[in-house]
DNA sequence: AAGTCTTGCAACCGCCTTTCC
DNA sequence: GGGAAAGGCGGTTGCAAGACT
């Protein structure tokens, strides 16, 4: 059952999904006419949709060159990275992951990262997706014989207790600095204190005080520059599988420069602030 | 085996920005 | 310059299929 829409005297479009017939009407007006003047698809073709509805099946379904299936590691490491940067632009992390749509990439993130809509605890088999990636991350960067981020992670961990000893606080059982760091303390480089406090694995949640004070205009400008500083041929260029190498420049890029900026982060932090 | 939960995906909605006249 | 139309974006919803209990 196909819905139609019909406000006052305005044209009832057709909503619902699409149907093979009508992709072929639109494919061919945009191989004719070339994308925009989507409110012009009615008109030309006969399709009882909206120029709306045209221009989202098109960008996220019939754009030739889409990707399809499950976003590869290397994919999902860039999207945290840079979502950590930027939040939740999802058009702007879509163009640095050529083939992947800002709805792929919105859903991606709704279904594995956004923790609002479900309580305190990740389930058991975001936990084993978790896992998985990481498993495959490691296997990636040994076929590359890429050097592990193991020094990003250490800066974290030892930012973490810096800060705690420059407080006075002291960290007890349950905060595991240091050991195994790749495994526990799995989170992408963050850009705000609210950032930084969502992607803490849950034990440090508990230890640490929220919401983190936000970071300056300044501060986040910085991290914006750095990212749009990245050479721009070489991050839209990268879309096949044997890209990694350039996919790892670019993390190592972002990841790198961020550093000082995350650590000034956390210096402000208001740490455990009476 | 059946009910429930999670995931993946498509599509719509409303708001904001840009463009056009 | 201002209003209308179009385009773009992020949030949200709904549903089917598979996984889990």
């Amino acid at each position: 059952m196909v819905a139609t829409v019909m406000m006052g005297s305005e044209k009832a479009w057709k909503k619902g999904p699409w149907t093979l017939e009508e992709d072929k009407l639109l494919s061919e007006y945009v191989s004719l006419h070339g994308e925009g003047r989507w409110s012009s698809v009615a008109k030309f073709t006969g399709l009882n949709r909206s120029g709306k509805s045209c221009r989202l099946r098109w960008v996220n379904y019939l754009k030739p060159g889409l990707k399809k299936g499950h976003l590869t590691p290397q994919e999902e490491a860039i999207i945290f990275e840079i979502h950590a940067m930027l939040g939740n632009k999802w058009s702007t992390i879509a163009k640095y992951l050529p083939g992947r749509t800002d709805n792929e990439i919105k859903n991606y993130w709704r279904t594995h990262f956004n923790k609002k809509d479900k309580s305190s605890r990740i389930s058991k088999r975001q936990e084993k997706r978790r896992s998985r990636i990481l498993k495959q991350m490691k296997q990636q960067e040994q076929q590359q014989q890429r050097p592990p981020p193991q020094q990003y992670y250490d800066v974290q961990s030892s930012m973490l207790s810096a800060h705690a000893e420059s407080n006075n606080q002291i960290i007890t059982s349950n905060v595991s600095v240091g050991t195994n760091v790749l495994e526990d303390n799995f989170h992408p480089v963050v850009a705000t204190m609210e950032d930084q406090y969502n992607y803490l694995p849950f034990m440090f949640q508990d230890y640490f005080p929220s919401p983190w004070p936000e970071t300056t205009v300044e501060q986040d400008e910085g991290l914006l520059v750095t990212l749009w500083n990245l050479d721009e041929e070489t991050v839209q260029g990268h879309g096949g599988d044997n890209k990694f190498n350039e996919n790892n420049a670019i993390h190592n890029q972002i990841t790198t420069s961020c550093f000082d900026d995350i650590s000034n982060n956390l210096c402000l932090a208001k740490y455990m602030s009476g």
